[in-house]
DNA sequence: GCTCTTTTTTTCGAGCCTCGAAAAAATACT
DNA sequence: AGTATTTTTTCGAGGCTCGAAAAAAAGAGC
């Protein structure tokens, strides 16, 4: 059971629709706030008049557009840049990149390194990030007061506070609590999340039509990650960041996976293991370290120039994801699939054996309604995922916090 | 974004918070709940003030426990029998049932058939359940004004509006609308549910120090069902009533299953597969229609006596369900288990096939902290699940009810 | 048996919040 | 310039929750 509903919650619950509103349309008037939020005028007004006065929301002056009505022209209400700002950090395979977004979601200013994430130590690994930052922060174009939140992607496990990383592929280190250690260092909030999850989290702000309740955003990568929307929400895990696609057992005791197992997915789709089947390696051969884009690009070129081992391992790898989703879809029925990441560039090798294996499925009654979309590039999607999801944060414990905390709940109602 | 905060929700909200308040607890005294709401004792007070002049709530005078505490002693709150009374139906193999309920959640009269689900034409199996109900509403113990809701669980999909069976195992007929059929038929709302998500909803009555926020309750059976808990919550398909557990791939192009497809989870782990298996029957031979309790009994116990092809059979379901379970928890992470129906009986032939094959994937590394419940009997446990379900939407709906249907929402946000 | 103490429950006024209606504001049309 | 139209603000009414205080109902002590 969810806690009561007090009365000054009731406002701070229609501020945060407000904001959410402004975000989410980009120049609202009031007139459109009241109409998608169900909140009568004055109820809206008087809001956005304590927002505008607190330096939240400005009206958008600027922005005349030809009013081809008569009447009051509407007024467009716009989130004020200078409200806050936020840091998106994404630590990836031999790459750390940081950006500074202001509180309208535009980047004021960025900044990418490569690192040999691999063989770094943890303590390595852990000052680049907080050095990172703090290059950021010492930035004189930056009025750090306003820095709100910092949101921090990586490939691999989170726990399912945002707190730490679990494990990840980019690195032999495990459980580094990255949130708490750029919260303590900078005394600005911090999350940590997973890379798909934030990739999923873009989509959705990308393209609201396709990407809405429903939907799976997929990294075909050097390895399988999944980013899960469900019922507008995002899936994670009970404890982690859950939703380890890749990890999933298509053939038990089958091909040896980056993760010590066998038979995984990602034993058959992920880079390595295409470059392993495309050499004719044996299943049982060592997942080698990394696979530089251009020879898998090679891989594809070749696959599609002439029927050979190449095509095979395409092949594979389409029949895998394809099992692999179909067995998801037994759980939660078909929804829009993203490919997103380098090899999403060569889905054409992948998507015939995938269609098949989708199939002979229980998903496979509707293989074909599933839709799928290809974004080669995931860098910019999981930075825009993790700076929308720091602004949410602002937007809803910053600038409509609770007056306190609030009792323990009680745990939902599910009958 | 979910739809604006209204005044007049505030107190519908609270409403039906303290009545479910009062289901979940028993008898709590005022005090209680004001501590588990969070709302303060005036609130509290004035609510629970109008809902024993409306006759929901009654002041349970009658169990004076000895106080042991001096003051004013509190006076406990329950749920008045006579507010209302739901259906539940049941409708499995062979099998339909009905219970007539309290608003206390008290069985008041019921009735089971024996059917031949399996050869009965579509309007056989309609009627059927629309005159088991007609009987149990002209019993002239009931007053049919009280009936609130009907809820009708069966084995098989269920479309996620809760109003239609899409696909049953029990008969070959698709696509029956019994919610509508029962709710034109009486004028009384009526739900359709899947029999395995029931079972998840009693056991979370039954056991809520177990069965709390994640868990998963799996029908051993004929058929492989899952019901799921996340997150508090009860987890269905976007579509369906999903959770399909038993049509997730295990091996691809492996054993014939029911549904017609290769290689599902079911194929190796329902009866029907370890009667064939233990008859060293090819993984091609069709599945038969049914096996008996007895025969699965008989089954297993040869399996304790001796290690031939019973045992097997056994632990190739064990295999199954592990490799399942461990695929399951890659997406949700490791959470409580209940194995429930018949051949739960004989868990102990299958549990150490299925800790060997869960401890090969990605949630093996908990693979000893995961704990098995059994319960053997369903029938108890869905009637009780579909029961709860129907009491909650009286709560929540008849006694809570809003003041006017909102406008549609727009959509949560994911960031 | 009476008073005191303790705890629960109710009562009451204050403070917010949202709503609908009406007024004010800002523009196009004539 | 006046009128029509649409948006936005203002204002009073009605509800809801809250905290404080009062009332109620018992046990404890003498």
């Amino acid at each position: 059971m969810s806690v009561g509903i007090r009365h000054d919650d009731l406002r701070r619950r229609n501020r945060a629709m407000v904001i959410s509103a402004v975000r989410r349309a980009g120049q609202p008037s009031r007139t459109e706030i009241a109409a998608t939020t169900g909140l009568s005028h004055s109820t809206i007004s008087a809001i956005s008049s304590d927002l505008i006065q607190e330096g939240i929301l400005a009206e958008s002056k600027g922005s005349e557009t030809v009013s081809l009505k008569r009447g009051r022209p509407q007024v467009g209400l716009s989130l004020n840049p200078e409200a806050a700002a936020v840091l998106a950090v994404v630590l990836s395979l031999n790459s750390l990149s940081v950006a500074v977004i202001d509180y309208a979601g535009q980047v004021v200013a960025e900044e990418q390194r490569r690192l040999d994430t691999l063989t770094m130590s943890r303590d390595e690994l852990i000052d680049e990030c907080v050095a990172i930052v703090r290059r950021r922060l010492e930035d004189p174009d930056l009025d750090v007061q306003s820095v709100a939140r910092i949101a921090l992607a990586i490939q691999g496990i989170t726990d399912s506070h945002a707190r730490a990383m679990l494990w990840s592929p980019i690195t032999p280190q495990t459980n580094i609590a990255f949130a708490d250690i750029l919260e303590r260092e900078f005394a600005i909030p911090a999350i940590m999340e997973n890379d798909c999850n934030m990739m999923a989290v873009a989509l959705r702000w990308r393209d609201p039509d396709r990407y809405r309740d429903d939907f799976i955003a997929i990294l075909l990568s050097h390895g399988i990650g999944m980013g899960l929307v469900l019922k507008g929400e995002l899936f994670t895990g009970t404890h982690s960041s859950g939703g380890e696609f890749g990890h999933m057992i298509h053939r038990p005791g089958g091909a040896l996976c980056r993760c010590g197992r066998r038979g995984c997915v990602e034993a058959y789709a992920g880079n390595y293991a295409i470059w392993r089947n495309a050499r004719q390696l044996s299943e049982n051969a060592e997942p080698v370290a990394d696979v530089s884009d251009a020879e898998m690009r090679a891989l594809a070129a070749r696959a599609r120039e002439t029927d050979g081992p190449e095509r095979e391992a395409y092949r594979k790898a389409g029949e895998a994801l394809g099992f692999g989703l179909g067995s998801l879809f037994a759980l939660i029925d078909p929804a829009p699939v993203a490919m997103v990441g380098a090899s999403a560039a060569a889905f054409d090798l992948i998507e015939p054996a995938l269609r098949e294996a989708i199939a002979q499925t229980a998903g496979g009654q509707h293989s074909g309604s599933i839709s799928f979309d290809t974004e080669p590039n995931e860098l910019p999607l999981i930075r825009e995922g993790c700076a929308m999801r720091a602004l949410s944060f602002v937007d809803q414990e910053i600038f409509a916090p609770s007056i306190q905390a609030r009792a323990g709940s009680v745990g939902k109602n599910v009958a």
